[in-house]
DNA sequence: GCATAATTAGAAACACGTTCCAGTTTTGTT
DNA sequence: AACAAAACTGGAACGTGTTTCTAATTATGC
């Protein structure tokens, strides 16, 4: 009864460590959405993704990585699904505000969990230079992408492009961080982006 | 003999539980100068300023409070500091510039503090709107005054000066956190704050 | 100068991130 | 199939932020 299962024999062990994996992602998930940073206890993760608490911590080394690559999966997947539309707005300022708020907005529905990956992002150090990168990488890209309209023009985007995405990525992170925070409001953060945006983006 | 030391009675109380605030945030300070956000634990600041740790959270009611207020003595030392000078430079940008690279010089010298202080910053949450409050306008106080090159007009600062400094402060706190966590360098914090301004400010 | 209230000291206890360990199960090799 | 190595489990244990409790001390009102 034990042949069953097995077919190629390389996969298999992989395949339980990526299901594994995938089961801690998820609750993570599951518990940043519905109670934040603080309800993301180990021990609940573990319980949740039913493994033991050293292999959850074999799998991430610390709250912070599980937490910053729970932020850099859900990242990659706004961004590529971003990054294959068409991007509307007559202007760059237009194109950029329209991604920036449509991410805004997503984050605002489920403000636990951003509130817990916002911290989590802003508490990494540079043990976590690695999942960091992912996630700065999805927002310059985001960005960009938006500059140009859509138009996946690789030769287009510029040095200057890129610094224009970085710097108006900085700005996000601060207000993101201001709103989750408490210390500022929905409006005034995106009048905040509208802003910085204007500044910045002139066209 | 007891007589010596009061003079009126109404302050003698406050006397003591001023002395009692500084000696915390002196300890504070030296701690986190010493060793960084970790080396500030409750018992060892408690003991350093003479007090016990239950009169410690009476003051403070969480280490990032007691971390949020040393930074905002702190800023507002600094602000006083620079806001009474003439700032070099012939243009805004420059003079920006000079007072930016100025402060992360500072906090550059002593690493483990501004670790220490920024990491308490990024972590707080609404609770602490009002530290956060004071070391926001110390910031948005000494940009403004370096774009106007030291000269303290107050009608001169419009509200676009307000949101220029704004966006710069943003920008200056995600280079801070970038350099404090260890994911980019002092040249590079330093290169990406010169963009910034460049792009934000062209006159 | 004394009674009362507020403050502080001192220490124990709790919560959660993290580490460690002994035993078991799974995986890979021969 | 037998063995060795690696991974997993369950749980104890440690460190540090935070809370709580009681006795001692200090300030305040009459």
């Amino acid at each position: 009864m034990t042949i069953a299962n097995s077919t190629s024999t390389d996969d298999l062990g992989s395949a339980a460590q990526r299901d594994r994996r995938k089961r801690i992602l998820d609750a993570t998930y599951d518990l940043a959405k519905a109670g934040g940073f603080d309800a993301v206890q180990m021990r609940s993760v573990a319980e949740q993704a039913d493994v033991a608490l050293g292999t959850l911590y074999r799998y991430f080394p610390s709250k912070i990585h599980l937490l910053v690559s729970a932020l850099g999966r859900q990242f990659e997947e706004t961004s590529s699904r971003l990054n294959e539309r068409e991007i509307p707005g007559d202007n760059k300022a237009d194109r950029v505000l329209y991604v920036l708020k449509r991410m805004a907005r997503g984050m605002q529905g489920d403000p636990k969990l951003t509130e817990a990956l916002t911290r989590a992002f802003m508490f990494a150090d540079s043990s976590v230079a690695n999942e960091i990168h992912v996630v700065g990488m999805s927002m310059t890209s985001i960005v960009t992408h938006a500059m140009h309209g859509g138009v996946p023009l690789e030769g287009a985007i510029t040095d200057e492009d890129v610094a224009v995405a970085r710097v108006l990525g900085d700005v996000w992170l601060s207000a993101l961080v201001a709103w989750v925070t408490g210390r500022s409001t929905a409006a005034e953060t995106a009048a905040h982006m509208e802003t910085a945006v204007h500044l910045i983006l002139r066209d």
